[in-house]
RNA sequence: CUGGGUGUAGCUCAGUGGUAGAGCUGCCGUUUUGUAAACGGAUUGUCGGGGGUUCGAAUCCCUCCACCCGUUCCA
């Protein structure tokens, strides 16, 4: 006899060696059809297991989130088997779910390509057809490293092989086919439905190292139904819809070419959209007392290798040697700002009264980043960080900190994001500076954070070798997460390049440093913008926030007139003066993304007006007022958001 | 860095050994237009670069480059 307890607190009693399905039958047998696994104790557990002991069960459908990982997980369990029937002598290794789907990795020497896909998809709805019953089987270790052997699966044998000495090993069988799996799994093959996908494919290796064997990697996506696999789908497509490489060459934004690889060639609209951004982040940093300054681009070595950076990154750094007459000089594009922003500090004596001393700047970086890792305007070589350092004492890391995040939240906001997720990092294995300092800045950084109010996820070892760190991740409007902020601690870098200060003992004491970004990088961030936004930026952000259309040629000047007005007042404002229906321009124009069209017609003009229309989905309503009044209400809206908070 | 894919007009793409194409954009003309595409016309090319095979190459082979998707790394 076995006592089962529901999550609603009511028990009962079953012989033993019941099973979570059967359990399911005795409440219905609606219920029964529907479950896929149960947590027992909060352990999951298959359906079709019988249950051990007195537990707390917990029936799971495909409703719960374990339901659908489990479809994810055996969707990967039957495209293996797929792929072995339709390509026979392919190893098969490890297949995990991931977020939205899973992947399995095979070892293959012919490469599978996507054409490839119908087969195996065809292949696997014929095993989902067939549905065959999963069924747990524990083996002793050798017995299985012996048949994965026999069986030319030396990849598996190996995955045994490994795992701890008391792991029980276990095989799941569906139909003729198994497969080493800790599972659980679902109670049969048909559970996995019809909402699944192969995206893609591609390499990786064998336990995620590069020394190893490159394997191929099936992408999939499963869902519990069709409409959430359509919605992700749809998701996908809306997400290649909102491609900041696409939407900078439609909107003329920017353009990158072979010649300036991983750097970017911003047009008009482009700027004037980093200049917004710009001068606001500009704004923001003069309230919270910064100090902006300029250093140069291009240093000669010996900083670097003052810095440390000639060691342990040069492989990442632009070099430009130069020959003056009889000795070459060497010089290095500047990869981070940091070690500028000391020399400026460190000219004429600082009391620690000029504590905390904020330097500020919209450094441009430039970092030799493999090929591979570029990506857009999101990931680049030649960059522009929102960077600043802040010197400060020990005692005041934790205050500085606390402002910081309040300002890097607000900034946030002003830009739409409500979500934020924090990254606490601390020491790494091989680090500098002694444990009692670690402890000191961990403590003080996490002080920090508390009394921000935030609640950070740990992220253990990942900290600088100089100092723990914060990453500040953000997340947009189709879900998606964004690393931009970080600030990080360092005792390193001021004492190596002799920062110091005189404190009230009257004695030289070294500065900490902390190195903080809110956007991070200037590109990526309005790349964000741009993905987030989907090319519609609100008005103060918007390349050109309006422009003047006319209806008929007659009222031309009348445009003209509007425009110069508005222009007057600030806006950024075009005319259309084109010789095309209004249809036209109107359908133009809002594919174009621009947030206000002022039409102008023989009306208008006779009456001093303008009809304004704004951009949005089948917005057909327009406000008509005079000019004076069109002035005041688009000076109004055009307002960046820490302006119109007064 | 490694695996796969792609590279043809400004954009999206067709063209698999025999005279380089379509749609959209742009340009010119007609139309003076009332809220998401008026009509007509002409033009548009180192077929990613280089080399090779062939009477003949966008097409086959070699090589280099860039981009995309993964992996990795990061701002």
């Amino acid at each position: 006899m076995v006592t089962l307890t529901f999550p609603d607190g009511a028990s009962r009693d079953y012989e033993d060696g019941i099973t979570p399905m059967a359990v399911a039958k005795s409440i219905s047998s609606g219920l029964a059809k529907k479950v896929l696994a149960a947590k027992l104790n909060g352990e999951l557990w298959d359906a079709l297991r019988p249950v051990e002991g007195d537990a707390s069960i917990e029936l799971v459908t495909a409703k719960d989130p374990e339901g659908l990982e489990l479809i994810r997980h055996d969707a990967a369990h039957v495209l293996a088997e797929a792929v072995q029937e339709l390509f026979p002598g392919t190893q098969v290794t490890i297949g995990p779910v991931i977020e939205n789907g899973f992947y399995y990795d095979f070892h293959r020497d012919e490469p599978f390509s996507d054409e490839d896909f119908a087969a195996i998809e065809k292949k696997m709805r014929f095993i989902i057809e067939r549905n065959d019953k999963f069924t747990r089987e524990v083996w002793d270790r050798n017995d299985a490293i012996k048949l994965f052997t026999e069986m030319g699966e030396t990849y598996k044998a190996e995955l045994i092989s490994d795992l701890p000495e008391d792991e029980t090993i276990t095989i799941y069988r569906q139909g003729n086919w198994f497969d080493l799996c800790r599972g659980p799994h679902l109670p049969s093959t048909g559970k996995v439905g019809k909402a699944f996908k192969l995206m893609k494919v591609a390499g990786a290796y064998w336990r995620g190292d590069a020394n190893n064997v490159q394997l191929q990697r099936i992408y999939g996506t499963a869902w519990a139904t069709q409409e959430e696999l359509d919605q992700h789908l749809h998701m996908l497509e809306e997400a290649e819809k909102r491609d900041h490489r696409r939407l900078g060459r439609e909107l003329s934004l920017f353009h990158m070419q072979p010649e300036a690889q991983g750097m970017v060639f911003w047009h008009d609209n482009g700027t004037t959209l980093w200049r917004e951004v710009e001068n606001y982040i500009r704004r923001r940093l003069q309230v919270a007392d910064y100090q902006e300054i300029k250093t140069p681009i291009l240093i000669n070595n010996q900083l670097w290798k003052k810095s440390g950076h000639w060691d342990k990154f040069r492989e990442n750094m632009f070099v430009s040697e130069v020959s003056h007459g009889a000795h070459d000089e060497v010089h290095a594009l500047k990869p981070m700002n940091c070690p500028a922003h000391v020399q400026v500090f460190n000219q004429g004596l600082k009391s620690y009264r000029d504590l905390p001393l904020r330097l500020a700047e919209f450094g441009c970086c430039h970092r030799n980043e493999p090929t591979g890792a570029l990506h857009g305007i999101m990931r680049v070589r030649g960059f522009t960080q929102d960077d600043a350092h802040i010197f400060c004492t020990e005692d005041q890391i934790t205050d500085e900190t606390k402002s910081f995040i309040r300002l890097l939240k607000s900034i946030y906001e002003d830009f739409g994001f409500e979500d934020l997720l924090v990254k606490f990092s601390d020491r790494p294995q091989t680090r500098a500076g002694t444990d009692e300092t670690w402890d000191k800045s961990e403590k003080a950084l996490m002080d920090a954070v508390t009394a921000a109010g935030v609640d950070v996820v740990l992220n253990p070892g990942e900290g600088a070798f100089y100092g723990p760190k914060l990453e500040f991740v953000l997340r947009d409007a189709i879900g998606r997460d964004w690393q931009c902020g970080t600030l990080q601690v360092d005792f390193v870098l001021p004492d190596r390049l002799g920062a110091t200060y005189i404190g009230e003992d009257d004695q030289r004491h070294i500065p900490v440093m902390l190195h903080r970004a809110i956007l991070g990088s200037m590109e990526r961030f309005i790349g964000i913008l741009i993905e987030n936004y989907a090319g519609k930026f609100p008005l103060w952000l918007a390349p050109t926030q309006v422009i003047v259309a006319t209806i008929t040629s007659e009222a031309d000047d009348y445009a003209q007139n509007v425009c110069d007005k508005l222009t007057a007042a600030g806006l950024r404002v075009k005319t259309d003066l084109r010789n095309e229906k209004i249809n036209y321009k109107i359908r133009e124009h809002s594919v174009g993304k621009i947030p206000v069209i002022a039409v102008v017609g023989k009306r208008e003009a006779e009456e001093g007006k303008v009809a304004l229309r704004w951009l949005g989905e089948g917005n057909k309503q327009q406000d008509i007022m005079s000019i004076d009044e069109a002035v005041t209400v688009l000076s109004q809206k055009s307002l960046p958001p820490d302006l119109a908070r007064g």
